[in-house]
Parts: C-alpha cells; sequence; structure tokens
DNA sequence: ATATATTGTGCGACTAGGAGT
DNA sequence: CACTCCTAGTCGCACAATATA
C-alpha cells in the first residue's frame, strides 16, 4: 500500500519518459506556444501519468521569487481569524501562501523582517497595526522590497501602498445615527491621543457634531480595555455635561460603556467599532461600525500581487467605507 | 541613502572577502569544529561585516527540506489567534515557519495537502479541527508526511501523533464545580453525536454524574450556535425534569443557555468550554473549562520538529488537563 | 527567416573525497 | 594519522544560446 519514499519525479524523468529534452518539459508548462502540439500532449500525458509537479524551491532559486509573503503575528486584533483567511485564499488563488513569524512591535521588529529577506524567505510583506511614527514602512521602501499595509502610514512621506478603512467616515456615520435617534448631546470614548486610527475615528465624531451643529461633546481617552472604556464613561457620566449616547472607539471600550451606564441606571445609547463577535452576544447587542475585513485582505493581497508582478506598478492607496450594524444599545438601550 | 538593490552576498563572495574556498565558508557555519579557529575567526569577521545570511532556498534545494510547516486555516476555531501565535514563536525559536493555507474541509482538503507536499513546499503539517473518519491521518502517515495533530484522531487505528486536551476531564470538573455548589440537577447541551470532542466532553459529564450518583441527567443536543443553545436549554427547563445547572460543550452554546435562563427567569448555573474572549465579558461572567492553548501550540509544534529532526523518533499522545475558570454564572447566577 | 527542440550554464548552498601540512 | 583546507560534483529548474528542420 504505502510506497516507499521513492524520489518524487524531476523534470529529466519526465522527458526520459517522455523522449524528449528536459528544456522541452520546462516550455510545456511555460511556454507552451513554443512547442509543437503534437509534443506537448505527448509531455502533458507523461506528467499527469507521473503526477509530476514542479519543485518550487529549485524553481525559486532560479528565479529570485519564493511566492511567499511575510505576515507578523502578534498585535491583539479582534478579526486576525477573518483577515487571515481572506488573505490566505487570495493568496491561494494566484500561487502564493502565508508565512507567520512574530516580531517585536515596531521597529524593534525590523531585524526580524530583515532576517527574512536576507535568507530569501519571503518575496514581500503585509503590514498591519500600523502606527503613527512606524518606521517600518520607510524602512522597506528604502530597501526597495515589496509591501501593503493594512492601516494608513500615519506618518508622512507616505511610502508604499496600502488598504485602509475611513474610520471617520465611520464615527460620523455611528453619529449621524444616534442623531436621528434623537440624541443631542453625543459623546466620545477613545484611546490617547497619538495613535492614528484613534485621532481618525475621533475626527469623523468631531466632524459630524460640528455638521449638526451640537457644541456639548464630553470625550474622554484610555487604554483599550472594557475596564477603561467603564471608568471613563462613568466619569463622563457624572460630568457636567453627562452624554445620553456614546461613540467609542472599539466595542472593547464600547463594551466596558453599557457596563457603565447598566450601573449608573442612565439608558445610554452606545455604538461600538469593529463589529466583532462580542458585539452580536445577546444581552450585549452593541450596535457596531463594521470593518470589511474580507474585502480588505482580498485587496491589500491583489495590491501586493501587482506590485510583485511589476516593481514599476504605481503605488496605491484604497480607503474602504465601513458600514453601520445597527442594533439594540443605540436603537433601544436600557439600563 | 537607499542602496541601490546590490546583489546579496554568498558563500563565494564571503569565502573571496576573506581569502578563503567556499567550502570552509560553509564549514564555519554548519561544522565550526573542522576549521580551525584563527581562520574561524576571519571568515565570521568578514560574514558579519557583509551582513552575510546563508539562502534559505538554496540551502533547501540542497537539504531537500525548507523549514516549512504547512497550517490550514478555515474552521472557526475562537482560540485560533492564541493558537498560531504561540505555534509561531515556537516555530521561529527552531528556525521554522508556518505557511498557511485553506482547503475544503476534512477528505475533500487532501488535494492540497498534496500539492504542498508534491511541490516541496512544506516539510509537514499541523493538523486542526480534527473529526471523527477524519482520514487525513493515515493518508499523511502512507506517505511517510510528518504532521502532528490538535486532537486526537478519534478513528484508529491512530496514525502519528498528537495533542489534545482532556474534554473529559474538563467537563467532569465542571460537573464536581456544580455539585460542590449545591447543585443536584446538572444537565448538558452538547453537539450532535459523533463529533469526537463534543462525545469527549459529553463523556466527562456523564462519567461525574455517575460518581456522585446523579440520576436525573437531562441533555440536549444540537449544532453550535448560540441560538441553538438557547432553544436547547428552554427544552430542557420546560421538560419533566428541568436542571438547576449546566454544563455546556461550548462557550457559544453556553451564552445561549444564559440567555434561556434570563428569559425564563430561573437562575440556572451554567458552566462553558473553551474560555474563550466572551466567557470573561461583564454581563456574561461564564464560568469556563480554559485550553491551555499556548501550551498545546508549543506541544504540537515540538512534537513536529522532534520528528523532522528525527523521523525514527517514536510516536506521541500528549493529552493536557484543562483548568475550570470560575465566574459568576455558575457561583451566583441570575435571572 | 520561422518554428521547434536541444545543449550548456548558473542560481547558492551542501556532501564527498582528496591534498597539503 | 590527525588536522585543516580545497576542488569537484549535485540538488531541480529556467534562461540563453545554439542546432535541426
Amino acid at each position: 500500500m504505502s510506497r516507499p519514499p521513492q524520489q518524487a519525479p524531476s523534470v529529466s524523468t519526465v522527458a526520459q519518459a517522455a523522449g524528449v529534452s528536459r528544456q522541452t518539459v520546462s516550455n510545456v508548462l511555460n511556454a507552451p506556444h513554443r512547442v509543437r502540439p503534437e509534443t506537448r500532449a505527448k509531455v502533458e500525458a507523461v506528467i499527469s501519468e507521473l503526477g509530476y509537479r514542479p519543485n518550487r524551491v529549485a524553481r525559486s532559486l532560479r528565479t529570485r521569487s519564493t511566492h511567499l509573503i511575510g505576515y507578523c503575528v502578534g498585535g491583539d486584533n479582534p478579526l486576525l481569524d477573518r483577515f487571515l483567511h481572506a488573505m490566505s485564499t487570495a493568496a491561494g488563488e494566484r500561487g502564493y501562501h502565508l508565512v507567520l513569524f512574530t516580531a517585536p512591535a515596531g521597529e524593534a521588529g525590523l531585524p526580524a523582517y530583515q532576517d527574512l529577506l536576507a535568507r530569501n524567505t519571503v518575496d514581500g510583506f503585509v503590514l498591519s497595526e500600523t502606527t503613527v511614527g512606524d518606521r517600518r514602512q520607510q524602512w522597506l521602501a528604502d530597501q526597495g522590497v515589496p509591501f501593503v499595509a493594512f492601516g494608513r502610514s500615519w506618518t508622512p512621506p507616505e511610502a508604499g501602498s496600502w488598504v485602509d478603512v475611513d474610520g471617520a467616515a465611520g464615527t460620523s456615520a455611528a453619529t449621524e445615527h444616534l442623531y436621528e435617534h434623537g440624541h443631542r448631546r453625543i459623546g466620545f470614548v477613545g484611546w490617547p491621543p497619538g495613535s492614528g486610527s484613534g485621532d481618525d475615528r475621533l475626527s469623523g465624531w468631531r466632524a459630524a457634531c460640528h455638521r449638526l451643529g451640537l457644541d456639548d461633546r464630553p470625550a474622554a481617552h484610555g487604554e483599550n480595555g472594557i475596564e477603561h472604556g467603564r471608568a471613563l464613561t462613568a466619569e463622563l457620566l457624572a460630568g457636567p455635561t453627562p452624554p445620553t449616547a456614546l461613540v467609542c472607539v472599539s466595542d472593547v471600550m464600547a463594551v466596558g460603556a453599557l457596563q457603565a451606564s447598566r450601573e449608573a441606571g442612565t439608558g445610554l445609547a452606545v455604538v461600538g467599532f469593529d463589529d466583532s463577535p462580542i458585539a452580536a452576544l445577546p444581552g450585549v447587542d452593541l450596535t457596531s461600525v463594521r470593518q470589511p475585513v474580507e474585502r480588505i485582505g482580498r485587496d491589500v493581497l491583489r495590491l501586493l500581487l501587482d506590485h510583485l508582478a511589476d516593481p514599476a506598478h504605481p503605488r496605491q492607496r484604497v480607503l474602504l467605507k465601513p458600514s453601520l450594524v445597527p442594533r439594540a444599545s443605540s436603537t433601544n438601550p436600557t439600563g
């Protein structure tokens, strides 16, 4: 049954069996138009008979392209599983694969990127968890390394391509949604200033408030975390102009906000950001701004592969609109 | 600033710069004891000066080992991010990397595994989402492909090594925990029979009930999902012997159970399984059986790398004990 | 000159066997 | 015969230049 670990067939094996030269076999695979149809048919027959498949390693050595893409795991992205699946699928469709690695956050992780490159392990990178002052983009661009980021490079000059979600548009929509439900004092719970996407989301809320003519704009900022969200919200509720509704920078913060609202007995309306799995839970029912993660994954990979196929390909920036998923936390708040 | 994409140094480059032969450079890296200390020092100096790193592709071609491990993403594992991170870290420490790919579930996915192998893309695989009747293990074993599974092969004969969590021990502990809190009618909400880990968890609950002398053992089974968990629990609560406490096969089911309990106004005590992020949420506060995912990831990789280093290495089975994380859902149920 | 098939060469590392002390 | 080092050959593929019709 289980065949002994026999040597896998190579071009030579196939060539011999088909009565042609190695190169003809190679041509059948890489330049079929150069081969006479009858010859091609014969070679293809032998190929499928022997189950021959080109050795990727040998091909990589010759072509200097591994068809492998590096991705660093380690951040606490609540959407990681969906993102990885989307990228893997998109990569697989074009003969590429994702290679995972770990590295310290930010600049301290650069040696890991460099190592992967210097050893010819990957052709390029997908970045995520981009931050203000992130030096990875510039560094990679300087080295001429193909990469695409999920997330803008918040620090100009912008180097390389990226795909991102328009967070400001998301929080604007959230603010308008709350306005339409009758709220006039709409607050914000965010991250500490300087976080790029956090500031972006903050700005969307601010702009919408301005457009809508809302003056009282209670806001509080702190690290991500349910407990922080709870404490910040409690502060706002105890403040001089307590909000009746809250836009939150993340679902995690929003869950904390809901908790504070319950404790205070106020029917605070809350909107979160990410539409992570926790938002849909019964008893949470959190209205949230949904990021089109599958789309992001596909687009990130498309841009990268375009770039890989043609290094002169112009850089691209793709800004995707998020969508609001309404649930009870904003339309029918309890507490 | 940005150097032109100059050719990366190779053994020859280093050899020339150090005034030795290519082979001596290779020896310095792979068999230092064969090189005179002074020569070694000189070569090492040149290596670090030029920033030379061996090309993995060339090495792979020669040694027939890519130091890459395949892992199929696609299931709905709520612990995927932790698992991937743990494996990536463990792999990186020994010079390996994880390669992601997608494939249809079960046997239909085998061509994807075969393709990765035939093209020499990976040295072996990590399997997860193992099921009853899963033919991947036997198939891989027949081909002599190194692999380790997260999850037992539920169908004998067991082929290959695996690491798994003792689900029965987890549900036993959960049952005893509920017993200690005064409950005598402890039910179970599970998956449809035939799911391996589901049956395992069921058996632990059953055994514990038997040991504790509990006769009434209301149980219900259905697909995973909050809504299913809710419906199944509602059935049990409306049945002839309504439970006062419930052991659930997953956190998702448990959340549904809590919902049903609230709706029925009974203070049902509930324990879930996985300790996924939702368990710790305020308002959920779900007691849950925690899987040591980081440990599993590390162990899976350790077994696989041992096997890779020595194909004659005996197969191993590692069964890890889960731990109970008590929260309010069991100690202070509301509803 | 066109279409097709063939040989030679090198990608960058490792393995084997031989030469010099 | 150790110890150290080197030359030659190999992995599987693809690019280039060449041969045959």
